[in-house]
Parts: structure tokens; sequence; C-alpha cells
DNA sequence: GTAGGTGTTCGACGTCAATCGAACATTTCG
DNA sequence: CGAAATGTTCGATTGACGTCGAACACCTAC
């Protein structure tokens, strides 16, 4: 049984140690998903509408990282997944890192 | 002349990216550092002061790392080399960011 | 049913950073 | 002077992570 199948996408992690925010937000791929996602309403937003440069597998790997950290939330409408940024859960746990994120110039 | 010869150490980063202080917070060993360097008064540390659980060699690759991303500061005292927390310079660049890791439970 | 679009998973590869240990430089102290 | 203490630098190793490409699963058309 896959894990799409499971449904097990939609769970938010439990526990989100600072390492795992900072690994998670290391990345700039990752960063500019949760800028580019920032500026669209919620559930707006599936994984292939991201303009990024790599291919469809590190794509999608990024994606579950976000997921993991506690970052992103996604829902399955038909064949496409959906994103939300989950800002206020975040910002619960790390006030001002996702801003700072957010504020960083794209593609820098 | 090597770079302790001249002195170069005490010039703080000219600019700093959100990636290089994501990349100097990554590590846990740093942001031990940080926090231990927290808890103490300005210019009262030495390098070989922190208890690291690593080798010299690893310790020093570790404060050059955090003096680049402009997170700390050091003075040449007599043999030892004293170290100072950039505190405010480093908030007003990227708000909030220290305060997490200062927050975050140590060992942790 | 067949085809196309969307996303995941897996193996393989390359690269980068953390680590160690040894050699070196500098200062201090006997 | 010689010895100990403090840090730096360098080469080599190792492990983790980003990346690709192919195979697979699922949904939605036609």
């Amino acid at each position: 049984m896959s894990v799409r199948t499971r449904n097990l996408t939609h769970t938010p992690p439990a526990e989100v140690s600072l390492q795992d925010a900072l690994d998670a937000l290391g990345d700039p791929v990752r960063r500019t998903i949760l800028r580019d996602l920032a500026g669209s309403p919620d559930w707006t937003r599936a994984c292939g509408t991201f303009d990024l440069p790599v291919t469809k597998g590190t794509r999608s790997h990024h994606f579950a990282v976000l997921r993991a950290a506690g970052l992103i939330e996604q829902r399955d409408e038909g064949s496409r997944r959906l994103n939300r940024l989950r800002r206020p859960e975040f910002d619960e746990h790390f006030p001002g890192l996702l801003d700072l994120v957010l504020a960083e110039p794209a593609a820098g």
C-alpha cells in the first residue's frame, strides 16, 4: 500500500526540532517554494506549478522535506496535490524564522 | 605570513546572506558554542574553554565558520583567542534568528 | 481501454561538509 | 633555551544530501 493510498501525507509532524527546521530551510530550492507559496492563496498551487531548476523526482523530495518539517500541508485534488503554507503553526514554534525566509530576495 | 599574524581575524564580514547564516547555524556543535557564549560576559571565553565533542582542528574550523557568518568576533590575548557574541549586529540583519538558537535546549 | 498528466519511489552518482590526526606557529613559563 | 599550552592549517576519510533517470501508481480525460 503506497503512502499516497494511506493518505499519510496530510498528517502534520507531532514535533519538529530546531535542527529539522534549519535543515529544511537550508536549501535554496525549498526556500523558493516557500516564498512562492506565501504569495498565493492556500490550496491553489499544485507541486508542478512551481518554477524550479530540478527534475520531477527531486521536486517531490523537496516537498516531502517541507512536509516533514511542518512547513507545508498537502491535500489531494484529483490527480494533483495542492499545497498550503503552515505559516501560523510554524510561527508558533519558531517565531520570526519563516519571516526571514519570506523576506529573502528571490533567487538569492 | 599567517592569518593570525595579519590579524584578519578581527574583521567582521561585509555582508552575510541568509544562506550563510542558516549554514552556520545548521551545525549542532556551532549552536552549542553560541549558547555557551551567550551565557558568559564578552571576551571571557577562549576557544579551548568550550566543552565540545570534537578535536582541536575541528573546533578551530567551527569558530572560523561562526566568524565568517558574523556571529562572533575574536581578539588575541596572549596565547589565547577570546570570543564575543555579535548579538546586536546579527540581530539587526536577521531579527529573531539568534534568539531561536539561544532558546534551544542544550544538547538538543 | 488507451493515452497523457501528476506525483512518488528507488538506485546510482557526485559533491560538499564534518571529522580526525599530524605538522606548524605563537605565546608563556620553568 | 626547552617545554607546555593554545590555535591554525593541511591532507585524507567518511557520511549525508541533492540530483538525476527510470519505473511505478493514480487520476482524468478521449
